[in-house]
DNA sequence: CTGAAAGCGCTAACAA
DNA sequence: TTGTTAGCGCTTTCAG
């Protein structure tokens, strides 16, 4: 128990034999000091371990912290493991922290997180928003000048900046690319839930790139997975229908990870495969697979961005920023269609 | 500029007509406050947005702040996510809150991070060590009761606890899997730089694997790479060589990726393959991968279980937690040995 | 160039 | 049950 307490400014102070407001101009490049000093403080400061207080300092000074909050669905999913990544590129130089946590999805959880990130004073504020959630009460703070951004879906009941993807778009051109292979009757795994900004913009693509073709919609074809083991069960499920489908579409990049495994256990290489996202060793598959590709670093590069222009004063009305997504053609998109499609 | 100032304590007890102390009761649930003034200060909270400022608590409290400092080198890297993820899962119903930097294995960046983490008092330290990196300035704060620990790499200059992967017995196991298929050059792609303590375990195992089969250690077949790019191009060189390896192992995640992708642009599907560290879709591959585990949540909870023990008072000397990995075989380690293997 | 006093928002300790 | 005073560690303001 020896918990001995940190020295303190007034203790650096007391060694020295100056004011603490020496030590802190000396700390702080504040007012003059002279060079005499300057090196005792300095020299105490070492002798001590002496490190400032940070939270003493904001409180005084007023202004919030230099931490920016993100709360995300899932540290561990890749993407977002990306997009925080390219954050915190971003704001490195202007000596902002991240201040992380997973909600799971969950609105409570999400509130929780968001909660003590303004009782923190956060600089920042980026939220992924659960499905469920309400963010009216995030409007007080932005409207005192706190910049809150919402990611990869846009948050309910506060106008503020957006970053998203092209899901729609996306989406479009990669089941274009099916058909464009010839098929006609292809399976939709989408995100669950299923009110998901992402899975029903991502299932409209679908459903305008059918269109586009005449090709009747046909609920049957479509499907939701959470995760990767669901993803493979989806599977299994459309392949085995009366009429199963030719091609599938993954709504996302966990489903990918669930389809392409149950297509390799079922040894099914007649199926194509189109995937929403980016996935790693995507070209070493055989076939390799096609994917519509995100932009995560800059999804996080733009947010950042848009965050610390509003840091900087700008009070331009809110923005959705769309990053465009792209199709990566690599193969099992190509993957003839059965026999039996109709002309 | 509307930055209106945020509403504090006093304020809401103007509002409701008590003293600030009264307010601070009814948040934290402190002493005796009657029910009548208790729902009067919480409608004057709700109705101001008042939020408390966790810093100034914090400072009158002189505790330390509810946060955890994590150190990690690149939060895109889906190991480290899926450690972070196992640590928040851990920590989050002590209140706990996740404080993220990456240091991009650079002792500069490592250092400045744990200092701004130290500035705000955080709860507890943890650290992936950068090569190169001293952390003998951490002791006084250890001394003092801070918990620091390390993760996947030991620290230096500092006794501390920290939790690794068994990675010499686990690279021992690996190529062992490949010399009992009857391989005997062995193609070793590390982590670089080469200093660090995992190439250096890892690569150790590699040896002893080959001793105990007899196998003379050909540094020619030893090389490094930081990224994906880099093992690929590390495996174009081993394969060129005059007397190329039947067989590689892969040092890492990265190199994994990296190695997988060369071998299948080049189409060799001759080369045996196992990996140190699972990747997503190993299964999937053709033929599958062979690879030795490591175990992420394990190794977050493990750190995590331990810091929060230290914080409850354990003062029992530091440990090294080693979490045992496990060879996960598909495949890809078995392809035959060239034919002019000798006996 | 340096120091003393006051105060940031909050809570511990002691009254009332 | 409630209020008052003091002070956490730091910086601002104003004097030396």
């Amino acid at each position: 128990m020896a918990a001995n307490r940190r020295p303190t400014l007034a203790d650096v102070a007391r060694e020295v034999g100056v004011s603490a407001k020496t030590v802190s101009r000396v700390l702080n490049e504040d007012g003059p000091v002279s060079t005499q000093t300057r090196e005792q403080v300095l020299a105490a400061v070492a002798k001590l371990g002496f490190q400032p207080n940070l939270m003493a300092r904001n409180i005084r000074v007023g202004g919030p912290d230099t931490t920016i909050g993100l709360v995300i669905p899932d540290l561990g999913n890749p993407f977002f493991g990306a997009v925080a990544r390219s954050i915190e590129d971003t704001v490195r130089e202007r000596g902002l922290t991240l201040l992380m946590g997973s909600s799971a999805d969950d609105p409570d959880r999400e509130r929780a997180l968001t909660d003590k990130f303004l009782a923190r004073r956060v600089s920042i504020l980026m939220v992924v928003p659960s499905v469920g959630a309400d963010h009216s009460h995030l409007k007080p703070h932005r409207a005192a000048g706190l910049p809150v951004v919402f990611l990869d879906r846009p948050g309910v009941g506060l106008a503020t900046d957006s970053v998203v993807s092209s899901n729609r778009d996306g989406a479009q051109e990669g089941v274009a690319h099916l058909i464009a292979h010839g098929h006609r009757r292809i399976g939709f795994i989408g995100d669950l839930p299923t009110k998901l900004h992402t899975r029903r913009e991502r299932l409209a693509g679908y459903r305008a790139a059918l269109q586009e073709a005449d090709i009747p919609y046909d609920r049957a074809l479509i499907t939701n997975a959470h995760d990767q083991h669901g993803a493979a069960a989806a599977t299994s499920h459309l392949l085995g229908l009366p009429e199963p489908p030719t091609a599938l579409f993954a709504g996302n990049n966990m489903v990918a990870l669930g389809i392409v495994a149950q297509l390799s256990r079922s040894r099914r290489k007649d199926v194509a495969f189109v995937a929403f996202d980016d996935v790693p060793l995507a070209e070493a598959l055989e076939p390799a697979l096609t994917v519509v590709a995100q932009d995560p670093e800059e999804i996080g590069r733009a947010a950042a961005d848009t965050a610390l222009a509003r840091l900087d004063g700008d009070r331009t009305r809110a923005r959705t920023i769309t990053i465009p997504t792209r199709l990566i053609v690599r193969g099992s998109g190509e993957r003839p269609a059965a026999a039996k499609q109709e002309a």
